[in-house]
DNA sequence: GTGAAAGCGCTAACAC
DNA sequence: GTGTTAGCGCTTTCAC
């Protein structure tokens, strides 16, 4: 910010006052200002190669155009289109984005809640890790920070998040039309929302089908949970399938199931939760749901600047794939 | 920034004036301070919640505490890693980090210079895209903003990368060493000096073992390119191994040796370079190099806040993996 | 050891 | 249509 020409600079060398290069800066009465007024004005801008320093602006006009992302963390597939879908609509309107990384830690979320407050964000795209400080939360909205919550479900905040249940029932559903009967789920932690949810869809979707789960067990959304929690069903029943509440555990059952001796899909339907694209590379391809990740960035940025207090569920989206291929799909 | 209390409503509040809340809040004098001062003030700032505001402070002081990031995607894992490296100096250093997503587009990379610059970041660190336009970096530098380049190697311009050449010699050698000896090569697209380093090292391993390439083509940092160009080489040739320029176009190439009837690493070695995570889910695992993104956005992150100039080169990690397994391991 | 005063660069009433 | 003026909230000489 060694910043040497200001608009005082421009107003000198173009012979009018501050004032009115600050209209012209910002668009106002952009009418009723001589043309040829404006034309010198812009001229001596690109000729003195003039920017206007955006904190003097916010000090000014007291508010920051500027939103804050606080998610678990950046290095994260999922949150980082999330990102990317915020910064995409900040952009456009000329706003700024703080991407903060709380790497799964309430410390440093809180940290960063704090953070955000000073630097006076007009609002937050917020992914929680677990149950949020809602006091916290609340001090912001008290200073007139607005605060969405994305991709998980918080009491009392505005949330956008997808249609986890819906599209846990409708894959569910689409396996029991492929035949599956004895079907066993691989569960989320239960403090997150997101797996409860996906949860919820299966059986739901099982109910309605006057169908009973083969088995229900919960673990991580890791890999290796994947894996050792199919080898516990795979050693205890006669499974048909098993549904993952996300892929990566997904990716693990198949292997399980191939360490075991059993041909995906002949043996045995597999099917994850979120699309992640290497997913792709796993062979055969993943059934699986689409979580847009990068539509809920953009819709929950778009409420924060357009000040709508309305939550949102968008829809998912059914990815057939080779791992739930076996029976009667053309009965 | 519905701010309320500022450091006047502290300082009367605590009955002094505002200097001396600003000293306690910036740690100034603290010794030549009165105690019981410095305590009446700090339980004022508690009792009122008082939060400093950063545009006036950034103002007032002329500089940002603030870092810009400027990369090409921060969905691909590696630049959200060296995001995160960036990131954490930052932030224990109290500087803000504004991460930019230049979306491999040239026009938005200037775009987002221009905005690192009106929003008056006391340094960036620079990912380009190809060969960045050195006049808007020039001009960036001629105001005060340090800029560094990380991960890929701009002439003129201080530079945080990995030693990709290094690395690349020693997977060549190491493949070498178990006794491969009809090896072809993978390259990433050239204007990218990463891809060229990765190429060089090979090459240069190569010579020094007096082998020659079993082939070289070149193709994109992706796994369908990865998978045809593999294709190609293995209808042409008899090869012993194949070593991709990153660790998608290896998993491509040894889902073509897949498809032509080829065991992994029985018939064909391979070997790939970045080690993405993910990878470990492909079996057997692959033989690749780490690159330590973190680590890079660190040493980034740090060069801009202490001022040093200095280029630095980090070490990369050979990561042995059953896809080079075949011959005389233990000769 | 603490206070008074000036000003960072900008915008928005309010004049004219 | 454009200029004048008064701060936004903070830091920092310079007094005392």
């Amino acid at each position: 910010m060694e910043q040497r020409i200001s608009i005082r600079d421009v107003a000198a060398h173009a012979g009018v006052s501050p004032s009115t290069v600050s209209r012209v800066l910002n668009g106002q009465d952009a009418d009723h200002m001589r043309p040829e007024t404006k034309e010198r004005i812009l001229a001596t801008i690109k000729e003195l190669d003039y920017t206007p320093v955006r904190a003097a602006q916010r000090l000014r006009r007291r508010k920051t155009q500027a939103l804050g992302v606080l998610i678990p963390d950046i290095s994260n597939l999922y949150f980082s289109l999330l990102t990317r879908g915020v910064e995409s609509v900040a952009f456009t309107e000329g706003f700024s984005t703080l991407v903060c990384d709380s790497n799964h830690e309430t410390d440093r979320e809180s940290a960063y809640l704090d953070f955000l407050l000073s630097e006076g964000v007009d609002g937050i795209v917020f992914v929680p890790v677990g149950r949020p400080d809602l006091d916290l939360v609340q001090r912001l909205t008290d200073r007139g920070v607005r605060v969405i919550v994305a991709d998980r479900r918080v009491d009392g905040l505005t949330t956008v998040d997808a249609d986890n249940v819906g599209g846990s029932r409708d894959l569910a559903a689409y396996l029991l039309g492929l035949g599956y009967r004895e079907i066993a789920y691989l569960a989320g932690p239960e403090e997150v929302s997101t797996a409860e949810d996906r949860l919820a869809g299966f059986r739901g979707a099982m109910k309605t089908a006057g169908q009973t789960p083969a088995a229900v067990v919960r673990g991580q959304f890791t890999f290796q949970s994947g894996y050792d929690h199919a080898v516990t069903i795979l050693e205890r029943r006669a499974v048909d399938a098993i549904i993952a509440a996300n892929d990566l555990m997904a990716i693990g059952a198949i292997r399980a199931a191939e360490d075991r001796g059993l041909a995906v899909p002949d043996d045995l339907g597999v099917a994850g939760f979120d699309h992640v694209p290497w997913a792709a590379l796993v062979r055969p391809q993943l059934t699986t749901v689409e979580v847009p990740a990068y539509a809920i960035g953009q819709e929950a940025g778009r409420r924060l600047l357009d000040g709508s207090e309305d939550s949102l569920r968008l829809p998912t989206t059914l990815i057939p794939g080779g791992t739930c291929a076996r029976r009667r799909r053309t009965k």
